[in-house]
DNA sequence: TGTACATCAGTGAACGCGCGTTCACTGATGTAC
DNA sequence: TGTACATCAGTGAACGCGCGTTCACTGATGTAC
């Protein structure tokens, strides 16, 4: 049942963006690769046509996530700072289903103990977040921009997953409320 | 080998304890119930005199670790603002051994999809530390120190948990310092 | 206060289960002639 | 262009392993008389 090269690059991309979906649902712990690949319509013995290991996977879908991120965010920012900054609102919906989620706000904690390999490709698509938008930043110095976009990016990540943990959507919509008060004020101060 | 009432209570805090310090070190999936009791000195089998499930202890490890927080932030805020600020820079060290962790930052994501019982325990004891932070609040207006006290806390479970992922220590140590620096500013504005 | 008995914390073997991974096999695809 | 053969994506059974949980048992503790 071999199958031709574009079919089984289009397989190995399938795989990847189910898991990525999966695991920012359900965290990596809980997504099994049986269960990816049933989504895949495959069944788990081809997994290792495709990937080294379960890790492989882990950092190809945080790669592909922070990709999607990062490119949605360019072409925001392309279009001017209002919808930059409407782009970022959206990341701080409740439901966060914005472009299938951020794995930073996701799995946080997840990635924060992961291997070398994962926490590299979430690292250089976070530093590139933030170059996107402290290039809209209002400061004349380019360091205190990117400071400003760092705490805006950081402060957004703690409170959608704040909003996350609380039982009451009350307090949830309030704690995202507020950050996005803050999203205008923040980077552009100093 | 029946224990004395007295004995039975101290091994179940014990449990409680050494656990709260392993799911904040590896994660509530990668923490087992046999490698806590081991660490207790016991045997597995013994676990389920003191807990219905892993998924009470949790729970109970859970509110305990947020008690400690609460309790050392109160003795903080007695103390003045300035004791308080220090208690919250604190909190920002990268390594974060301090009181053993926040179980907000050290399992963020995994919390935000843990059950009712749990969420609602770490919730409370956010309300709390909000409500410590707010009576700080140089606002007149209760309410606004409330939003300067949640978007203080969310933003420090921003900062420490992206620090926490990103692999270049230079760039952790600089979302940490960006997230302290805007400790006094913020919660104070208004 | 002393004795007989019920309680129950802790032990350690065993349970079913799902995990990541391996492997012999299949058969369509790509390649060499 | 046609034929023969090597490749390899995908299958499905099987692997060892560690997990949460159960259970028969032990023996010190607490209780009833």
């Amino acid at each position: 049942m071999k199958k031709s090269k574009t079919e089984t690059a289009e397989t190995r991309q399938r795989i990847i963006e189910i898991d990525a979906q999966a695991f920012k649902r359900n965290g990596i712990d809980a997504t099994g690769v049986a269960e990816i690949m049933a989504a895949a319509g495959l069944t788990h013995g081809g997994f290792y046509r495709h990937f080294e290991s379960k890790q492989q996977l882990v950092t190809e879908a945080c790669a592909a996530s922070m990709d999607q991120l990062v490119h949605s965010a360019k072409a925001a920012a392309g279009a001017g700072l209002e919808p930059l900054l409407e782009h970022l609102r959206n990341v701080l919906h409740a439901e966060n289903t914005y472009l299938g989620g951020c794995p930073l706000i996701a799995m946080g904690s997840e990635l924060a103990r992961s291997d070398k390999n994962t926490r590299h490709v979430a690292s250089q698509g976070f530093r590139e977040l933030v170059e996107i938008i402290a290039d809209w930043g209002l400061s004349n110095d380019p360091a205190t921009s990117a400071d400003g976009a760092i705490f805006t990016l950081t402060s957004m990540l703690g409170a959608v997953t704040m909003a996350r943990i609380i039982d009451d959507p009350e307090l949830s919509e309030r704690i995202l409320r507020i950050a996005k008060t803050s999203l205008v004020k923040v980077p552009a101060r100093s």
